[in-house]
This record gives structure tokens, C-alpha cells and sequence, in this order.
RNA sequence: GGCGCCGUAGCUCAGUUGGUGAGAGCGCUCGACUCAUAAUCGAGAGGUCGACAGUUCAAAUCUGUCCGGCGCUACCA
């Protein structure tokens, strides 16, 4: 059985989560689904990353303990991530003891290996930001280009990574694995990255604690990166289940937004080779979600807007759709309230949601509610099933909306066979149990592959159908094949799956 | 400065290795239908595929230059 590992990125506790982590989160989700559907072993994680000295800070000013702190915002993803229905295997915090454990672990292998050596890191400080600049970034008079206060020319003490080590394993890797990194955009970014040379970079920090210790050296602690990226090893067992990790660690894929390319698909590579770890992930990056539109603009920033604020118009189900089917995976784009009710009405309350309402009536009408079965050479057949493998080839891309596209075509057709054939003027009889026993296995097929991004009304249309068990036990894709509804089952009206909403 | 990305209908976007008269959804116009969530279906209008110059029998697709927007070149989480 194919095993298959997604990651989102652990979101940093001091943020509020907003629709560009759901954007992430929920790609993520409808990513395993599939996989899920598909048969594989899928294990999908999600967390926080709650180290560093921002936390530190936000802690002091609260007049909270920095663990404190962080379990309270960590808190905030958690609810966010289930406000969106998402259904990762596991929440990850780099404060739990098995993250510590990792990391020590793993960090210490790259010190034991010699990719690890002390050096005095020199250079222009700036304290409120508690980062070091290069001299041509600073503004006149070595002034922090973001605070606008004079740097600190700071000696320190620190421990290196030796980086520039692994430039040939690195180009090696890129060689060898043409997909390393989707989509090829910024692949080539991250070519570009490694073919300028790399330098050692410093891992430790000596003038913060609220972080995770240095084994070999009690006054430091890692600095924030060395420790976040190490989660994804960590929640695979990579400290306490040495067979667990070997078996998953293949399989893993991370999906990141390209602001932290640099990191995941560099650094993070390196640091896996320096404890001698051969396997490789795979990266999908995507861009950002730009803020346009009247509504949402006026709120400023695409960071501002919690996912609760999209769910409460569109419910989960509706903006989950929306999110995907919108906004292709890769390039920036869009973001606007407006188009996501217009996504939402066209594509579930319209075609997808209507569909069902009006087979359902007319089967009620016209075949005493009782479902017929499905004609073998259905037009409907070969529709769905190119349909099917547009799709299932975009979700194996990372391509939600491509997939999504081809999925509702299944559902704009069925609606226009259905008006084609008219079968509410026509008096009961096989014509009648013909056209709509097509159109409820069209809607069946529309249902499964709907699963992912929309899981709830995908049961609920289920139960509608008469079907028995769930959606989400069924099979691809031999659950896409046409003729899979067997007939005679009890289809029941209800309330619209998906209400339309004004805009 | 260097590297890279983007610029296709009013809007948001597709367009594989260059090849039938350039596409989808939305919006708009007209019409049909009335089972259905004023939903659905059909027809139509609308683009010199950023500009210019090349390569080619043939370019939105390749090359060069230019214009416009953006990213990276940062130990910002």
C-alpha cells in the first residue's frame, strides 16, 4: 500500500490564523483525502511552532509564562483547523518532549558527522529585531531598516551549520529528482538559490532560553529554524520509533507558501544529510492569496481575515470549495469575498446543490421515489469518465482547482442531459427510470470525487441518494466507475444542500 | 546590478513537446424550459494572446529588445 505524508508548515503561535494558513491547511486536507480515497497510507500533520523570542516577549508583556503563552495561542490553531473540518492525524507543538528529543537527537547526529563547528558570528544587530543584518541592507548611519533605531555592532559566540558542505548533494538531489519540487516555478527559484553558493550559517542562539538547548553546550539554544523544521521528522517518530520513521519519511510531501522556500528546500535538505538521513521530501509551494475586491480590502491585509469570518457566509463545506476551486495552486492570486460567493453559488448552490434537489423531486415524482439503475452506454458514461481522470491526474499534480474544474463538469453536464431529456413532461415508464437512473449515477460519481473538499454535504447527498455506509469509505477509483448505483433505493428530498447566498 | 516569474475576452484564469478558424467559468444580450435553491438549458456579442523585431511552411507557444507588474539575491518564523 503506497504510503503518503503531508505537511503544512507549523504555523508560528504569535500569528492569529487567517485564510492564507486555511488556504495551506485545507489543501493539505483535501490533498490526503483523496489519497486517502485512493486506498494509501496516508498520515497528514498540522501544528505550532512556539519557540523564539517573539513568544518570549508577547509572554513578559502578558505577564505569562512562555509556555502559558503559547498554549494558549497554540490553542487558536487548533480551533481554526477544526472550524474548517480538517482531519489531520496529528497536531504537533516544538514544545512537546518528543519534539525536544528530536531535535536534540537529530542535531546532534549533524555535530557528531562534523557539520556542526564554533566561530564567532560578527556583525550589525538590530536588538528589536533580534536578527543581524548584512551592511548594504541597513539605512544610512546603520539604522535597522525596519525599526529605524541605530544596529549594534554584536560579537557573539555561536555554532555553525556547515551549509556550503552540501552544495554538490544538494545539486546531486535536484539532478536526480526532476519533481523535488512543484510547481517547477520554483524549482527553479530554489536552483537559483543553490547556484549562487551557500554559506554556514549560525544555528544557536546564546542571548535567548525560551527555545530548545544545545545538548553539547548548555548556554545556547537552538535557533528557531533549526528547531521548527525538525517537527516533521519528529511526528514520524524520528526520535522514539526508529521503524516508524523509516517507513513514512519517504512518503513525506511538504506544502509550503514560497516565503519560506528558502528554508524548506535548502537548508532543511541539508540539515537531513548531515544526520545522514538519504530520503528526501517532496516540496509543493504555492503563492500568496492577494487581497482585492470591495468587501475584504477595506479590512487591509489578507492576514487580517480568519477563516470563521469566510465559514459563517459559505459555511465549511461551501468555502472550502471555494478556497480550492478559486485559486489555483502555485502562482499568486486573487482573493475577494465577492468571488468566493460567486464560486460558492455557481458551482455547489447552482449546479452541484440544485442537482440534487431536482432528482430527487422528479424521482419522487415520477418513479414513486424509488431510484432506477444506470444504463450501461450512458452519454453520461464516457463524460465521466474523462472527467474523472482530468481529476484524479490534478490531484496528483497538487492541482485542487484543475480537479475540481473537471469534477463539476460532471455535474454541469448531468444538468444539461437532464434538460435535454425533459423527463418531468414524460409519464412514468422506462423512458422516465432511463434518463434519471443516469442522473443519479452521475450525481453519485459527482459525490465521491466532491468528498475531499467538501465532506460533509458529500454525506449528507449520500444519505439523499439511499446510498448505504459513507463517502468516505469508498474506493477510487473503482467507486468512479459508471454503473457502481444499483437501483432501486429510496431517494429522499430535503432542505438545499448548499443555500444560495446573496451576494 | 545578477537570477527568476508574470502580462491571453469586462472580471478571475486554462492553454501539454510551436500546427484544425484562440478556450473555460463568471458577467452581459436574446431565447427555451418550468423538475429544481428566480436554479437549469441554448444561441450570441466580446480578445491585433503587453509592444516591436526575428526563427519557421506554421508562434499565445521558440529567440532578442523594450514597456509594465512582481519575487529572490536577508540567520526578518
Amino acid at each position: 500500500m503506497p504510503r503518503y505524508y503531508a505537511t503544512t508548515p507549523i504555523f508560528y503561535v504569535n500569528d492569529a490564523p487567517h485564510i492564507g494558513h486555511t488556504y495551506n491547511a485545507v489543501t493539505v486536507d483535501a490533498v490526503t483525502r483523496w489519497h486517502r480515497m485512493l486506498g494509501d497510507d496516508v498520515w497528514s500533520l498540522t501544528g505550532t511552532d512556539e519557540h523564539g523570542l517573539k513568544v518570549q516577549r508577547s509572554a513578559e508583556e502578558n505577564g505569562r509564562t512562555p509556555q502559558e503563552q503559547a498554549d494558549l495561542n497554540s490553542d487558536r490553531f487548533r480551533e481554526a483547523w477544526a472550524g474548517v473540518n480538517l482531519a489531520n492525524d496529528d497536531f504537533i507543538r516544538t514544545t512537546e518532549p518528543r519534539h525536544h528529543q528530536a531535535v536534540q537527537a537529530l542535531l546532534q547526529k549533524a555535530y557528531d558527522n562534523g557539520f556542526v563547528y564554533q566561530d564567532t558570528y560578527e556583525g550589525w544587530y538590530c536588538v528589536r529585531c533580534e536578527a543581524y543584518y548584512e551592511e548594504d541592507d541597513l539605512l544610512d548611519d546603520h539604522h535597522c531598516p525596519i525599526h529605524k533605531a541605530p544596529a549594534e555592532w554584536m560579537t557573539e559566540e555561536n555554532w555553525f551549520f556547515k551549509l556550503s558542505a552540501f552544495q554538490e548533494r544538494l545539486e546531486a538531489w535536484f539532478e536526480a529528482v526532476p519533481d523535488n519540487i512543484t510547481p517547477g516555478g520554483y524549482r527553479n527559484e530554489a536552483m537559483g538559490i543553490l547556484k549562487l553558493g551557500l554559506r554556514d550559517v549560525s544555528m544557536t542562539r546564546s542571548s535567548i532560553d525560551w527555545g530548545i538547548p544545545v545538548p553539547w553546550d548548555d548556554d545556547h539554544v537552538f535557533y528557531v529554524w533549526y528547531d521548527a523544521l525538525i517537527n516533521y521528522a519528529t511526528a514520524v517518530g524520528y526520535a522514539d520509533d526508529p521503524e516508524r520513521f523509516e517507513a513514512w519519511w519517504p512518503a513525506a510531501h511538504h506544502f509550503i507558501g514560497k516565503d519560506i522556500l528558502r528554508f524548506h528546500t535548502i537548508y532543511w535538505p541539508a540539515m537531513l544529510m548531515a544526520a545522514g538521513i538519504e530520503d528526501m521530501p517532496h516540496f509543493h509551494v504555492h503563492g500568496f492569496l492577494l487581497l482585492g475586491g470591495e468587501k475584504m480590502s477595506k479590512s487591509g491585509n489578507v492576514t487580517k481575515i480568519a477563516p470563521s469570518e469566510m465559514t459563517e457566509v459559505l459555511g465549511v463545506d461551501g468555502f472550502r470549495h471555494a478556497l480550492l476551486r478559486d485559486h489555483p495552486f502555485g502562482p499568486d492570486s486573487e482573493f475577494s469575498y465577492e468571488s468566493m460567493v460567486e464560486r460558492y453559488n455557481t458551482d455547489l448552490a447552482n449546479n452541484y446543490g440544485n442537482l440534487i434537489s431536482r432528482v430527487a423531486t422528479v424521482v419522487g415524482k415520477k418513479c414513486d421515489g424509488v431510484g432506477p439503475a444506470p444504463q450501461a452506454d450512458s452519454p453520461l458514461a464516457a463524460v465521466v469518465a474523462e472527467s474523472y481522470a482530468t481529476a484524479a491526474e490534478a490531484w496528483d499534480k497538487v492541482q485542487p482547482s484543475q480537479a475540481l474544474d473537471a469534477t463539476i463538469r460532471i455535474v454541469r453536464d448531468t444538468n444539461e442531459y437532464l434538460q435535454q431529456n425533459e423527463p418531468w413532461k414524460m409519464d412514468p415508464g422506462p423512458e422516465v427510470d432511463a434518463v434519471m437512473g443516469d442522473a443519479i449515477e452521475a450525481a453519485r460519481i459527482a459525490t465521491v470525487l466532491l468528498w475531499p473538499t467538501i465532506p460533509e454535504a458529500a454525506e449528507a447527498a449520500w444519505k439523499r441518494l439511499g446510498l448505504d455506509g459513507t463517502v468516505a469509505e469508498q474506493p477510487l477509483p473503482a467507486a468512479a466507475d459508471w454503473g457502481g448505483y444499483p437501483g432501486g433505493l429510496t431517494v429522499s428530498t430535503g432542505d438545499p444542500l448548499f443555500p444560495r447566498v446573496k451576494g
